[in-house]
DNA sequence: ATAAAGTTTTAGTTTTACCTAAACTTTTAA
DNA sequence: TTAAAAGTTTAGGTAAAACTAAAACTTTAT
């Protein structure tokens, strides 16, 4: 149907879209697919033949119904290979990224959706990402950042924004994952870091490690 | 480290290579790959240059020992992933064999040694084909086919040498699978058909069928 | 309003893995 | 023993997906 390399605009397109509102840039696409800028228009273009994309040049691109409902099943199979991997193959969360970027890639709709059972249906890659279900239907995400609660409040670890096994690795080693109950004892006025009381034990973050820790109850 | 299609002509070979005693030609790699002889010759000689193949201008090739190597590493993948489809994931024997096609090529050390764990070890895949272990090991084939057994003789079926879904399906239709006990009762002196009692039920072989099928005891 | 800065596109190359057609080598069989 | 057939390699080409360099366009900042 489509190539890995296709696939792998989609993907990205996709993600990029959430962030902005207009649509997604050349140069954007270019730095999370590690590619030129010049090799991005021209891929923007073939998929834009294909109505998998709208492109307006100079403008961006934004992804059609169709090629949305692509990019969502790969987002589907990439997550639930990491639930695979970390549930039954014993992977780090940190490491599993990688592999399941590979994996997304399989062509095999039994495969997908044998998986999906095999795995009991999850609602949630082990990076607390929703995984949308075999008709595009995303669970919520958690939108609300530890970075906005106040001096006293406290929530509980539902996802990250940066799922960087640089990130996941620093998280681990302060012994914070999904569903760690996470309270604000105090915010620096300086730098906004904040020291917190994550299962009993007292840590300090800084402003970005905040900004990528999304908290619910 | 090699590319998916360098993998597949290293697969290629390695098969090709356990049936003839000299080299494996041009024109059966490219029959068995779906490609022309050009493209054959070409990329063997790209193989011979990573000392891959050991490679004679119109006399054929034959893997090196580092060429031999990183083609087991590939038919483990293959096979331990047809265990994983068949045994967790409900897929029959007869539709395992493009998907796991694509999953050896995933490249990841740790993701076959946890899937090995996963799957305990298992020695032979659901088409009864050995599984090289780790360090390239291959158990041992069964080789006496049914089609050398003699009137009255029988045997337990332990693999196929054809694994091609029509066959595979043509098997299960007459409940053939591993394990099978199979009693040859008559061989037709005409076309060397035979006739066998199969877990009880009286079936007919053609010599291609019973040419295909590995018997033990 | 215009120039500078930044971004995007176009034009022209490279690499990989294929292809066809022609040339060459080996095998076969008259 | 030699000529035809069969198999293999070489030569030259194509398509996909990347690249660089340079031109074209848009945005921003005087
Ligand atoms: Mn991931
Ligand atoms: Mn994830
Ligand atoms: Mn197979
Ligand atoms: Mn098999």
């Amino acid at each position: 149907m489509f190539t890995q390399s296709e696939e792998n605009y989609l993907k990205a397109i996709f993600h990029l879209q959430q962030d902005v509102d207009g649509g997604v840039s050349t140069s954007s696409i270019s730095e999370l697919l590690q590619t030129k800028a010049a090799s991005v228009t021209e891929m923007v273009k073939k998929l834009a033949d294909k109505k998998l994309v709208h492109y307006q040049k100079y403008y961006g691109v934004h992804l059609t119904e169709s090629g949305r409902a692509h990019a969502l099943t790969i987002v589907r199979k990439h997550r639930l290979w990491e639930c695979f991997l970390v549930d039954r193959l014993n992977f780090n969360w940190d490491e599993v990224h990688e592999v399941a970027e590979q994996l997304e890639h399989i062509k095999s709709a039994k495969l997908v959706e044998e998986l999906d059972k095999f795995l009991e249906h999850p609602l949630y890659d082990p990076h607390g990402d929703p995984i949308p279900d075999a008709d595009g239907n995303l669970p919520k995400r958690f939108k609300k950042k530890l970075s906005e609660l106040k001096t006293g409040e406290q929530g509980v670890c539902k996802g990250f924004k940066d799922d960087s096994s640089a990130f996941l690795k620093f998280l681990a080693k302060q012994d914070i994952g999904l569903g760690t109950a996470i309270k604000v004892l105090n915010i620096e006025a300086f730098d906004e870091s904040v020291t917190a009381l994550a299962d009993q034990k007292e840590i300090s973050l800084s402003k970005t490690a905040t900004n990528n820790i999304y908290v619910g109850n």
